[in-house]
DNA sequence: TGTACATCAGTGAACGCGCGTTCACTGATGTAC
DNA sequence: TGTACATCAGTGAACGCGCGTTCACTGATGTAC
């Protein structure tokens, strides 16, 4: 699992105000710790909502009252996990770019690399899934306000990359917030996959890579209206 | 609000069986109750699976222990809303059938009326929003099991009524499953709106619309792989 | 460097509360004759 | 129809438990001189 614990980046933001030992980074450290307990609770397939903060601090080794230091309620870690699926979510087009994409076979290989990835920071998705129609209604905000810049942010890539130049800004991200909301549902039936059928896993697969194809077939032809 | 309360399809059913003022009857009113007071509860924002047992009997106006003549736990409550929700969903497809589908601008009319369907039933899609990807394991199963009914129903109906006559039923139904997580995603967006912003709600229709649009033209230039 | 004081992350005990579940019960509805 | 008994949906009290939150505390880290 090669995955950043949760918080890790902030951590490191400024290793120089906060030394190693310090009374400072001590606290960043309870604090991952508490954000990692909850992602861990959830890993049997609980929700966030279903959560309480003291089977987390249980989890984080912590005593309740502890808790306070760094949230004010479950609702405050739940926000702070939302920027770290953001962040998770944004390496992810980070390493897209950097590795280029592959000539042939785009989108399937696409796929594969998106269904690994969600695999390998499954902790984050779950935790978007469960939050993004069952979390309150903060929280239920800031996860779609992160998709939006998730699909804006893609959006903004194809244009670089050159990818469909005829479409106006707009179009591509209409487009990108469809392929976003598919990739967001895909991660939720990869996650409930049972572990010993591949046979699902491939017709799921397959299913994803045709949903997006007829995404952009549709964007191949598609003119601005009016 | 011309719908239905929860259950009373089944309430319905036997009529001859069950007269009104009988056990059996009284029995199905308190059920309704029940279901009635957990899809009230939720109207705030609030997750299923933050509801409690004790809250849901409080609503309903019966002591605690009563529940439990009608459900073993919250779970099994949770199963028979979605079943009501499945009870709704299909008379959206009944009634699009009962008065066909108007013959010009049939998509952009379709998404008005979805969304006054949604705004009419804005109960049940509530509770389906978040126990889709926040309920128990179990609950999440029976919703995706439904939603595919949905698809599948969809699927065969376009095939009856003989639009994209070309594609063959499992092209169809890959459509039907993308059009039915954007209808989905959109029930969300719709109950979230703000009751002061017509131009909120415009923006979020328009891009219903043209989501819907792209894929349906994905669909016409769809040829079978392979 | 050494000392005296300040800060504050985490502790441990305590509180009142709502929770899920149990149980024996009651009294209206249903059934047998 | 009338009577005697059975059923069972809903009651009310009780239970032990984990919950969120508070508080004074401790002791390691940080700071000023």
């Amino acid at each position: 699992m090669s995955a950043d614990p949760a918080g890790s980046t902030s951590a490191r933001r400024g290793s120089a105000a906060a030394p190693p030992g310090s009374r400072s980074a001590q606290k960043q450290l309870t604090r991952e710790r508490l954000l990692n307990a909850a992602l861990n609770l959830m890993e049997t397939g609980r929700g966030f909502s279903s959560l309480s903060l003291r089977e987390v601090t249980r989890e984080a080794g912590v005593v309740p009252a502890a808790f306070y230091r760094h949230f004010s309620d479950l609702d405050e870690l739940g926000l702070a996990l939302v920027e770290a699926c953001g962040v998770t979510l944004r390496r992810l087009l980070r390493d897209a770019r950097r590795q280029g994409l592959p000539p042939t076979q785009i989108l399937r290989s696409s796929v594969l690399i998106y269904k690994n990835y969600v695999k390998e920071n499954h902790r984050y998705f779950r935790f978007a899934a469960s939050a993004r129609g069952g979390g309150s209604p903060r929280i239920r905000k800031a996860i779609r306000i992160e998709e939006s810049h998730f699909a804006n942010e893609m959006a903004q890539d194809m244009r670089d990359m050159n990818l469909m130049p005829k479409l106006p800004m707009d179009a591509l991200e209409l487009i990108c917030g469809l392929v976003v909301t598919t990739m967001m549902n895909a991660a939720t039936d990869i996650l409930d996959l049972p572990e010993d059928q591949p046979q699902a896993e491939k017709e799921l697969t397959e299913n994803f890579v045709m949903q997006l194809r007829l995404i952009f077939l549709g964007a191949r032809s598609w003119k601005q209206p009016g």
